[in-house]
DNA sequence: GTCTATACGATGATAGAC
DNA sequence: GTCTATCATCGTATAGAC
């Protein structure tokens, strides 16, 4: 299955924002990557640089989006739950680490009103991991520590597992996951 | 104790860095914010806008690496150690959250030579961090997980302590370091 | 120490020829 | 679909008057 030229002027953009940041990618630069000579001629697959970012930012939205969706709607205990969560961020970030890397560091350049559509929707996002996470705790599944530390402290773990995992390292995702797993729910001290 | 206008400008330059990014962060608006009227006034306070990135960046480095020299020379055991780090982590971004700040996310504007000093005492600190992890697993203090995961895990839950924890959320910082060392170390878990 | 004036390059984007 | 030509704007920084 071939790529479209825009498929390939996108992906491209994407791996430029994610090398430079968003600022720094400039359209010149990007045209040369894809093999153009001039710039102008990248319009012809895109409406704006922005327009670039808007899609990786809302793409990217939308899986959390849908993951978190379906983990409320199938799985039932907060530990399952967390499980399920760690097992969505560890999934959507092998799947396109670019993307995500992009998605979790340049949004704050998106332009309004996508800006603030986009931060409602990670708000949303992160109320309902919040709430796995207190629900955890009223129950008396997880420890009565504070639930905005314990939701933070995990969701940032996972959330920059682009930063370091490379699949050069030979850990495979099965076991990243479940050593983050223990490390976070089981503590990292043997008993 | 009054502030020199060098001091002003700096400061107002890290708050701007880190409110905008370093690349959108302009010296025109700098010079507004700090009382003057053209950007080229900024000049008599500082050398250039990347000589202001550069003192924030190996400041901040400097004081990770002091605080892991201290760790070294006085604790013993991994689960000390660990305990000190967090501490270490969460007393630099408390007392100087805007500095930290722009220190973590807009190193990478840095140019050569200093981009690669930087990097070098980075890969010290993160080298020493990840020894302790390693020696608690291999005395069995700590669980058998892969260490790259957990010195990862670790490091990235503290390192970005600062994009959450403001001191309005009535969370004292003692214990913040006592709910994040729970966690991380012996999970969330309810036994 | 702050100002005016200015140099000089890079930026995203558009119009129109081919 | 790619090119040439071009635009308006903004960026950091310097020289020199006051």
């Amino acid at each position: 299955m071939n790529k479209t030229k825009k498929q390939i002027v996108f992906e491209a953009a994407a791996k430029l924002f994610m090398e430079k940041g968003y600022l720094a990618a400039s359209m010149r630069e990007l045209a040369e990557r894809v093999g153009l000579e001039q710039a102008s001629s990248l319009y012809n697959h895109l409406k704006s640089k922005e327009d670039v970012l808007r899609k990786i930012c809302l793409e990217n939205a939308d899986k959390f989006i849908k993951g978190i969706d379906e983990i409320e709607r199938i799985k039932n205990d907060p530990i399952t739950q967390i499980k399920a969560l760690i097992h969505l961020h560890i999934n959507i970030a092998a799947e396109d680490p670019t993307s995500v890397t992009v998605f979790n560091d340049e949004w704050r350049h998106l332009s309004e009103p996508y800006l603030s559509d986009f931060l409602a929707k990670r708000r949303n996002y992160e109320n309902r991991f919040k709430a796995i996470i207190e629900k955890g705790i009223q129950t008396e599944v997880f420890k009565a520590i504070d639930p905005t530390v314990a939701f933070y402290t995990i969701l940032t773990s996972v959330r920059w597992i682009h930063y370091w995992y490379k699949p050069e390292r030979n850990i495979s995702i099965e076991k990243l996951e479940s050593d983050i797993f223990d490390l976070l729910v089981k503590g990292l001290q043997k008993e």
